[in-house]
DNA sequence: CGCTGACTTGAATCTCTTCAAGACGTGTGG
DNA sequence: CCACACGTCTTGAAGAGATTCAAGTCAGCG
C-alpha cells in the first residue's frame, strides 16, 4: 500500500513523540522527515543491529516492537529494553565503533534509516532538530536507569507491576495503548529476560497480580483492572518518563 | 594552587577522554576548553544534581568520584553508577524537564560548568564537539546497560569482579590506575547498593574473592592480583568500554 | 574515654531458582 | 484427519543464593 509523504507526516510516530518535548517548527519538522528514506519493513525474529557489528546509520521505528539485549557465553540473556514506534535504533551503535548489544525486531517492524553523517548538517542547518534527537538518547537513558533500580532494588511483583505501568505510559505516549490497556507481544521468557527473574517466577508472579485483581493477560492484551493499586504496589512515578502524562 | 589556561588543557581529562575516541583539533580543544567556567571545589557528601529539580548548566568533572542514585520512599537505595575524571554531569538533567537522580559528590570534586544554551552555538561552529559530546552519553549508555547486565543476570561474584574490572579500564583511561591497582573510595554499603546486594553479602563476596587470591583492598586501595582469572570469574570483555584498551 | 561509622561473622529465614512434569494450542507431515 | 512435535504456560517440590537480624570488633575522633 502506497503511502505519499504527507501521509507518513501526519501519522509520524517520531514527530509525536519529538513534539512532546519540543515544539518543533513546520521546517524542522519537514526537514527531519526529508532526512529519512522511505520505511521498510523488517519481519520478526530479524536482528536489525547486532553485536559487534560496525554500523553507520541510524533508524526511526514506524512501527513495531523491537528490543535491545546482550547474551552472556553460558546462554544467559538480558533484555535492556524494547523499542516502541517513535524510538531511535542504533544511535549508540553508530556513535561508537561497535554495537555492544543487539537489537531484534520482536513483531515484524517498519523502519527508516539515515546515516549519520547527514546529522553533522543537521547540527549547522537545525540545531535544534540535534537538541530534539539528545533529548530523546536522554529519555532513554532515563529508562535504563529505572531499569537499573527495578532489577537491583524492587522484588519479583514490584518489577511486574513497574514494567506494566512504564509500557502502558511509554504507549499512550504515541497513541498505542489505551487507557488500561494494549498489545503485549511478549512471552513470559521475553520478561523474565527483562527483569532478571526466572521464568518459573514470572509465572507466579503474574499469577498472583491476577489473584489480587490488579492485571489480566487475554489474547496478547494487558488489562489493568486497577491503576491505582497497581501504581502502589510498583510504586510507579512516571516523572522520569518526561512525558507530563495526564496533564496533556 | 592558581593555574594557568595553559595548565588545564594539558592535563584536562576531558580532552583526554574524548581524544580517545575523536582525534580533536587544536581549534576544537582551545573552545572545548574556552567553554568552560573556571573550575571550581564541591566537598565530598554535596549534592551537584538533585532530583526533581530544573538545571540549564552541565558540569565537566575534572577529579574526584561523584555517583548517581536514587532513593525508594521506603529507603532503599540504588546507585546507578560513578562519575569521574573526564566525566559528564547533568547533560541529561539539563535536556529533560527535570533531573530524575541525585548525583552526589563521593569525595570532593573539581568542576567546572557550561550552559547548555552555548550547546546551540557549539552546534553550528563545531558540530564534531557535539558529536564528541553524544559519543561520550553514548558510552554512559554502554555504562548503564552493563549495569543492568551485572544486576539482572550475573551472581554476586561476578558482579563485584565485573564491576571492578570496569572501574579499573575506566580509570586507567584518565591516568587514575596503575596497571593493576587503584584508589577505592568505597565503603561496602556504596557497593552493595550499586550491585543490588546487602551489605553483609558484600562483605562475604569480598572475602571470597580475597581467599581465591584475587584481589585485596587495603587502605583504601583495590589492588587486582590475578588480572586473568578475575576477568574469567567476572566474564568481562571490555568490549563496550569502547576504549580500545591494552591496544593503546 | 565513649561514640560513631565501617567492617565482620553466625544463624535463621525467605525469595527466587532449578528441576521435573503435565496441559494446552498450533502447525506440519504422513 | 490424526499423530506428533514444538512453544508456551502452569504447577509442585527441593535447593541455592541472598537477606535479615543480631552481636561483636576495630579505628578514628570529639
Amino acid at each position: 500500500m502506497p503511502r505519499t509523504r504527507s501521509d507518513w507526516k501526519r501519522m509520524n510516530p517520531i514527530l509525536r513523540k519529538l513534539g512532546a518535548a519540543l515544539d518543533l517548527t513546520k521546517e524542522e519538522q519537514a526537514y527531519l522527515l526529508d532526512l529519512q528514506g522511505a520505511p521498510h519493513t523488517v519481519t520478526a525474529g530479524r536482528q536489525i543491529v547486532v553485536e559487534g557489528e560496525i554500523y553507520d546509520d541510524i533508524y526511526f521505528l514506524h512501527d513495531g516492537w523491537a528490543f535491545r539485549s546482550k547474551v552472556l557465553p553460558d546462554g544467559r540473556r538480558q533484555i535492556f529494553g524494547y523499542l516502541i514506534a517513535g524510538d531511535v535504533i542504533g544511535l549508540r551503535a553508530s556513535l561508537l565503533d561497535f554495537a555492544d548489544d543487539t537489537v531484534e525486531a520482536l513483531t515484524d517492524c517498519t523502519i527508516a534509516s539515515f546515516s549519520l553523517e547527514r546529522l553533522y548538517d543537521a547540527c549547522r542547518h537545525h540545531p535544534r532538530l540535534v537538541i530534539a534527537l539528545m533529548w530523546s538518547a536522554a529519555r532513554e537513558q532515563s529508562l535504563l536507569s529505572e531499569q537499573i533500580m527495578r532489577i537491583g532494588r524492587r522484588n519479583a511483583i514490584e518489577r511486574v507491576a513497574h514494567f506494566f505501568l512504564e509500557l502502558l505510559s511509554r504507549l499512550q505516549l504515541v497513541d498505542e495503548a489505551g487507557r488500561r490497556s494494549f498489545g503485549l507481544p511478549l512471552t513470559q521468557e521475553l520478561i523474565a529476560d527483562t527483569l532478571g527473574l526466572s521464568i518459573v517466577h514470572v509465572n507466579r508472579t503474574l499469577r498472583k497480580l491476577r489473584q489480587l485483581g490488579l492485571v489480566d493477560i487475554e489474547d496478547g492484551r494487558l488489562v489493568i483492572h486497577d491503576i491505582g493499586r497497581l501504581t502502589d504496589v510498583a510504586d510507579f512515578d512516571p516523572l522520569y518518563l518526561d512525558q507530563a502524562s495526564g496533564a496533556d
